[in-house]
DNA sequence: ACAAACACGAGAATCATTATCGTTAAAGCG
DNA sequence: CGCTTTAACGATAATGATTCTCGTGTTTGT
């Protein structure tokens, strides 16, 4: 080895690492290792998609989040991104921006020490429709 | 019954019911079921402290997250509430508060109509120490 | 081209959470 | 106050996502 053994990270150039970046990059949103294989026909085993996942996570090359379900979801790294209010009536989501969190979330690392890679934010709560029936 | 029947949550006042909020109330922070349970000592099945926090979280009574490892932590819902900058190097956890981020929340639920329960927030970076190591 | 190291596939193992179902105990009523 | 109804309990099985194992196939460096 040379300098430093790097960590979890898959190295190699090989056919599953390259199904699942481009996989990835393809799909626009957040998507699960299992979604992802599914997607992928079989042409990869359900294990090396976990194990891609993670390894493009870890190098920074995809974000992760947790769906509702608590299953871990994938998005390449430079898609422009955004985030979701949830409703707990109906389970209605809407897509919202969120940019003075984007710069809230910036300045706070900074603040602390830290270089951003990236944030989690959800907002949950009742929808129009729900909040009336709940009162 | 009488008017309508409400929904998945508990409505009597029972033992379980009880000891689990009571011990929810009694922990300041974020606990998962499993703890809980532990922590109850065998005074509680599993399956019904899974029910009871459910339950609590259904009816507003307790607030969710989601923890880094995918389980679901649940906490009292008055306790006051911060939000967390975790290091992806070391894990390294500092709490943060987000006031900014508390009224965009609530401004934006408004916006869409909806009745804000609550928001997950969380920024993921490296802290200085490992921001350091890997460049 | 060859050897060594890494990645793959298939399935077993884990672990949190949910569902099942017979039993126990609240709540309301006569 | 005892009885009936029905929600909640407990123990355990089932589910489902994720991780691990290990023998085999591929990629890389020389």
């Amino acid at each position: 080895m040379s300098t430093e053994s790097p960590n979890t990270a898959t190295t190699r150039n090989s056919k599953g690492r390259q199904l699942v970046k481009t996989a990835l990059e393809a799909c626009r949103e957040f998507v699960t290792a299992q979604q992802l294989h599914t997607q992928l026909g079989g042409r990869l085993g359900l294990a090396t998609v976990y194990r891609n996942l993670q390894a493009l996570a870890v190098n920074g090359q995809a974000d992760t989040v947790r769906t509702d379900s608590g299953e871990m979801a994938y998005r390449h790294c430079s898609t422009a991104h955004h985030h979701h209010i949830i409703c707990r009536g109906c389970g209605a989501t809407k897509e919202i921006t969120a940019e003075p969190v984007e710069r809230w979330a910036a300045a706070t690392a900074e603040q602390h020490g830290y270089q951003l890679i990236g944030h989690t934010v959800e907002i949950y709560g009742f929808c129009a429709k729900c909040g009336a029936a709940t009162r």
